[in-house]
RNA sequence: GGUCCUGUGGCCGAGCGGUUAGGCUGAGCUCUGCAAAAGCUCCUACAGCGGUUCAAAUCCGCUCGGGACCUCCA
């Protein structure tokens, strides 16, 4: 089943076949989270897209090194290349220290990725953790020619590398029009390009987070981050890279100039970029103030939330859209997601108690080459999930006696569901948990008993009582022709 | 202003030159004591105007809407 994987480049604007350095094996680096703040469910968006892609490869066969790192310092608020970074600014505003802010908000995203069914990557490096490599790489930039030192802070000259190296070919654009589209430069700026970007910025006398540096006390520049601990665990080249949208133009193209002038070779085959989460029409950012946390998410209390969704039901609803195009949020469509989860669900128990027969009514095989087809397709999981839906409606079928499936088609069958459902999109039955309560089991059989006793008397009236009286503490009664199944509604 | 993406049925969302996307909603039928669940059937759309082509939602041009990036953001 190892079909040609195709990945949407995002160098070349095109599919391309993927083709690993080292065959069976797949580097592949993510951009993490800044940990000033909760994450809102926008940023989880891209986490789970990677999460799906990185399940997929393990699914294949790949033995994949994932490093997605947590950005813990020098990250600024603004260009200005100088001032306090967000863990500074944060930890001032609620008189706490640098690393507590790190701390709170690196359990609080796990938290959240363990919430969404995320996989951990293989490697989650800080920044603060290898400034070492950071300086180390700055300095043979610096000996190379492409950055210069003033005043304790190193710049990199754009523009010395743009003569021998392109610098915007990940969004396509030239220096000069870059040049054009950035604002002049202030008096009190020191770097000589306007398009120069910090790769150590000189630490203020009331920086909290600074390390000692060829330059003096200091702390790194944001995009010598990734460059150094992708490098250090990937290889000056490796497969993939990805990260969001809104970090090709700025941060992603001055990674790949630093890595550039560094290594003089490309660092990364394939970028990979996901689209945005919007609200309304508009992208969910903190600084637009409509984002909202996936734990108001989960609770619904959040004013534009109409009710709560459980994590598998937000997970599924992504990955009913491609990683590439924007996904706009609404109560609608995610309710929708639900419903459509639980039909997915319900069809993977119908599955357990299928009755074989010498032939199967439906392609089984089939079915299952249209899901790698899909998801060879630069991970076309929309289109994965309407194939599994075709799986649940011939598990029903067959439930219903309409079709038959043979035994071995059977076996594949729930192959490529559990395959597909639980260890791809990383779905997991969330509602299953009730059916290990062995003590209310024992009460179910005890109240679905009285109710066949009732329905044999012909009293309805008590029948459908006590079927109207669990429903209202959300245990849902299904009759079906094997009998009464029950399931806790969430 | 520059760079780019985008406009699909009631809603969400795939497709991107010829073939059923799929989910949700709504209607009907089957099953059923009634429901629910499940199955089947129906509601057949591609912003507008031109052009290319035997053939366009899909390619090209224009018009009108949305949005992103160019400044921190996944």
């Amino acid at each position: 089943m190892q079909e040609e994987l195709f990945i949407y480049n995002t160098l070349s604007r095109s599919k391309e076949k993927f083709t690993p350095i080292h065959k069976g094996m797949v580097g592949l680096y993510v951009c993490g989270p800044t940990v000033y703040s909760d994450v809102h469910l926008g940023n989880c968006r891209t986490f789970i897209s990677f999460d799906l892609i990185y399940r997929y490869l393990l699914h294949l066969g790949f033995k994949v090194r994932y490093v997605r790192n947590i950005t813990d310092a020098g990250h600024l608020e603004g260009d200005r290349d100088e001032g306090d970074d967000k863990f500074a600014k944060k930890a001032k505003l609620e008189q706490l220290e640098p690393m507590e802010i790190v701390q709170k908000y690196t359990v609080g995203f796990h938290d959240v990725m363990r919430e969404f069914n995320a996989l951990p990557p293989s490697i989650e490096p800080t920044a603060t953790g290898h400034i070492c490599e950071q300086i180390e790489m700055i300095k043979s930039i610096i000996e190379k020619g492409y950055a210069y030192e003033i005043n304790g802070t190193v710049y990199f000259d754009v523009e010395k590398y743009n003569k021998e190296f392109p610098y915007g070919q990940l969004t396509n654009r030239k220096l000069e029009e870059l040049l054009e589209g950035t604002r002049e430069l202030s008096g009190q700026d020191e770097k000589r390009g306007r398009l120069d970007f910090a790769l150590w910025i000189k630490a203020k006398p009331e920086t909290l987070m600074k390390w000692l540096s060829p330059w003096g006390w200091g702390f790194p520049g944001w995009h010598i981050e990734c460059s150094a601990m992708s490098s250090k665990y990937l290889g000056d080249t490796f497969d993939i890279h990805g990260g969001g949208m809104d970090l090709q133009a700025t941060h992603h193209t001055n990674e790949i100039a630093q890595s550039q002038a560094c290594n003089h070779k490309a660092p990364v085959n394939y970028w990979m970029h996901t689209n945005m989460l919007t609200v309304n029409g508009v992208r969910m950012s903190k600084s637009a103030g409509n984002g909202f946390l996936p734990g108001e998410l989960f609770t619904g209390s959040h004013p534009l939330l109409e009710k709560g969704y459980q994590p598998m039901a937000v997970r599924f609803f992504m990955m009913q859209t491609h990683y590439r195009s924007t996904l706009d949020f609404s109560n609608e469509a995610l309710q929708a997601s639900e419903k459509g989860y639980a039909r997915l669900m319900n069809s993977i128990k119908t599955l357990e108690n299928l009755k074989t027969s010498s032939s199967s009514t439906s392609n089984i095989k089939e079915l299952q080459k249209k899901c790698y087809e899909a998801m060879n397709d630069d991970f076309n999981a929309p289109i994965l999930v309407a194939n599994l839906f075709e799986g649940a409606r011939i598990i029903n079928s067959v439930n219903d006696g309409k079709e038959t499936i043979s035994a071995d088609d059977l076996g594949l069958l729930k192959k490529l569901m559990h395959g597909f459902i639980f260890d791809v999109l990383g779905l997991k039955d969330e509602n299953s948990l009730a059916s290990n309560d062995k003590v209310l089991e024992g009460v179910m059989d005890i109240i679905l008993d009285l109710r066949k006793e009732a329905k044999a008397k012909k009293d309805f009236a008590m029948s459908d009582k006590l079927r109207d009286e669990l429903a209202k503490n959300r245990i849902m009664i299904k009759d079906t022709k094997e009998g009464v199944n029950w399931s806790i509604e969430q």
